[in-house]
DNA sequence: TTTCCTTCGGTACACCGATGAGCATGGCAA
DNA sequence: TTGCCATGCTCATCGGTGTACCGAAGGAAA
């Protein structure tokens, strides 16, 4: 890892499809030398694939919510139970065990809040062990994921 | 957006190094009604851009941290001046103003607690106008995100 | 210092896959 | 029916990827 993986890391997280000819130049180095310095970063498992980025509001999906949910319970059997039924729903797309008030963060996307209200109905209301559910919609994006800082 | 582009669309975010004929057969279609079919959804912005995955247990990035900001004042101004001091700081990755307890919730990766401390003493502790945080430390992430769910 | 070896970048090139032109087909409205 | 548009397929071309080979730089041991 030194600054040219840095550099191949930080450019294919912001755009992937370049050509390695062009990635290789806006580096400093050579094609081969580039692509093979990108095929090791894949192999050796920094970097993970490849993803096109979708567009929410393209699709439909304006609404983005945070839910902070707390168990009745925080036993093995308890936690197992939630875990599992969180992995059924596709509407879940990320949950996190956690540190502080709440035991888990779930972030979901929606339509609208019609639609959310049929997630919450549908998915949510019937996640096992769930004593405290404290919903939080996004009004605004400051600041969106645009890939991991890569020092150097 | 039929279940062509639907398909399309879940594919590429699984994997968009994919060969189009590959990608092509995957979902039934030939090879260049396919690529026709790619090249319009980029056009049209439902495909963003196309991003590397990076591992970030392979960067030492171990820690993951969702903090809850309240702000001292609602006001134009105070709410300007955290935003444009959020922008500031790369360590701080994603940023969105919402309803509940907290005004913003801010996603921040670390190597680990003392990097945490810096960043918090370095970062967080600059931000203007903050009147509380409710620090979250991520202790296992149950489901990550693989892409927005695409209907169809 | 000399020699060998390893590492890593550069050059050249074969070949695979992306790209786009051209054509076929099927629905839809005038 | 006829023309048009959307969308499919086949095929040819060309650029980019991936690879073989060469050379330079740096380190270790005699």
């Amino acid at each position: 890892m030194d600054r040219f993986d840095a550099h191949i890391l930080r450019e294919l997280q912001k755009d992937s499809h370049i050509a390695v000819a062009d990635l290789a130049e806006r580096i400093g180095l050579s094609t081969s030398a580039c692509h093979r310095r990108v095929k090791l970063l894949e192999s050796s498992g920094m970097i993970d694939g490849y993803s096109a980025r979708v567009n929410p509001k393209a699709l439909g999906l304006d609404l983005e919510v945070f839910v902070d949910i707390t168990l009745t319970s925080q036993s093995q059997e308890a936690m197992d139970a939630f875990e599992k039924a969180v992995q059924l729903y596709d509407e879940i797309l990320e949950c996190v065990l956690t540190t502080g008030t709440a035991d888990y963060i779930l972030r979901i996307v929606a339509r609208d809040v019609a639609h959310y209200d049929m997630i919450h109905r549908r998915c949510l209301a019937r996640l096992p062990g769930v004593s405290g559910m404290q919903t939080s919609f996004a009004l605004r994006s400051i600041k969106s994921w645009r890939g991991y800082p890569v020092p150097g």
